[in-house]
DNA sequence: ATAAAATGATAGCTTTACTATTATGTACAA
DNA sequence: TTGTACATAATAGTAAAGCTATCATTTTAT
């Protein structure tokens, strides 16, 4: 059609694949324009119907809830950032490069070499950041984790922590050390904006960045020296 | 009156201070049982009312919305954990000791000393673990911020954050640190229980503090280094 | 004993979160 | 081009959530 990139996503977050139609855009388009403004608690498809001139019951074509549209809208996000990372790291030589730069894109607030996609990237990075652990903190999350809604997720975890893996053998808590980054720089970038007590902001624009950096090369130097001892 | 104990709660998280009155106490208790049994959205002063033999209007008078009452118990928590954090490093003679001490005290998921409060501690703290981040991540956090919504949450994290200070002084993440760590472990114990493969989870249920001891243990080893090295 | 405060009972209103039905437009295939 | 299938629009309607208001009754402090 007329999108640069289709990205897969699990069937269970959607009843109907919104990058297919016109009026999917619309919806991925300006559910992230209005979540992003109003916040997820305050955002209806009423709401979103009205911004787009469509109706309620057209959106309930592609998706069940409100909620599942969010499952949606993270799922995209991890598909999209996996496969940036896998473009921008394939030219790179060691493991610990690709890391770095795979950690770095994913803490950064907006990527210089973006793609180009017919959403607002900033947009919904700051969704990803302020919204998107909603989707996981729920009751109904074992469900919809069995058929999948989490997958992309998962496999960007499951290829960082393999790099982590390569670089510490030893090391038995990789993915745990992914999404402690990942979901750790989500909270400091809004306590930043909004709690600045609770995190160490700084005028340099990058402590976030350069806190979680150093904690990973930290955490590789002194393993690597208790691997060689052992 | 009959408790144990009584906090001090920032005054915007509540109408009236349910811990004064019988029926406060009643809303605090079974509000705790009642979220941690069908999870925060599907929770309604409707349900509650119910629940104790009262009515809407009632719990009303005590808090303009769940959102506030969420807000509370999370005051309450903070104001709480501190208090035993207090008591039980009092004694110790490092500061490192205290920290070490107070870490694990915010990760483990009951603490063996608890001290007798009305509610169900255990209930609270997995309520805190799962659904304490969605009382932060609102766009009203600027307004209830200003009225000290989150004082008891930010005197926590300023006390272990003077602590590393102590410990490493030219670190310049200290809050980071404490904030990192502490919804790190909120968010890998939910991992744990529902998203497995994001985590790292083994057959020793403590890999969660062990995890985030080590990670301590190294920064603060590595900084001292530097540090002196400087 | 009395006033003040807290709670209960009841009612009602707006918005949210859907579901169902029918009509209209559009796309493509015979 | 006509017919058919499909997507969307228009409209209506329902149950529950999220409140607010009023007044009666009970409890509590003095």
């Amino acid at each position: 059609m007329f999108l640069q990139i289709k990205l897969t996503i699990p069937n269970c977050t959607c009843l109907k694949d919104p990058q297919e139609t016109k009026l999917g855009v619309l919806i991925m388009q300006n559910s992230i324009e209005l979540i992003d403004e109003i916040g997820f608690e305050a955002f209806t498809f009423k709401k979103l119907a009205q911004k787009i001139n469509s109706t309620e019951a057209s959106v309930y074509r592609y998706f069940e809830n409100k909620h599942q549209l969010l499952m949606f809208l993270y799922a995209w996000y991890w598909g999209k950032i996996e496969y940036q990372i896998h473009v921008e790291t394939l030219h790179l030589e060691g493991t610990e490069e690709k890391l770095f730069k795979a950690i770095k894109m994913l803490i950064e607030k907006k990527n210089a070499n973006d793609i180009y996609t017919f959403v607002d990237e900033l947009k919904l990075k700051r969704i990803i950041e302020h919204e998107g652990i909603k989707s996981i903190l729920n009751k109904k999350v074992d469900d919809v984790n069995k058929n999948g809604a989490f997958d992309n997720y998962k496999n960007l975890v499951a290829k960082l922590g393999g790099w982590i893996q390569e670089i510490i053998p030893n090391y038995p808590y990789s993915k745990m050390l992914v999404t402690t980054i990942v979901e750790g720089a989500h909270i400091q970038h809004f306590f930043a904006d909004h709690l600045p007590r609770l995190t160490d902001k700084q005028n340099d624009n990058d402590y976030v960045q350069n806190f979680f950096l150093e904690l990973l090369k930290i955490l590789i130097t002194q393993n690597n020296k208790n691997g060689q001892s052992n």
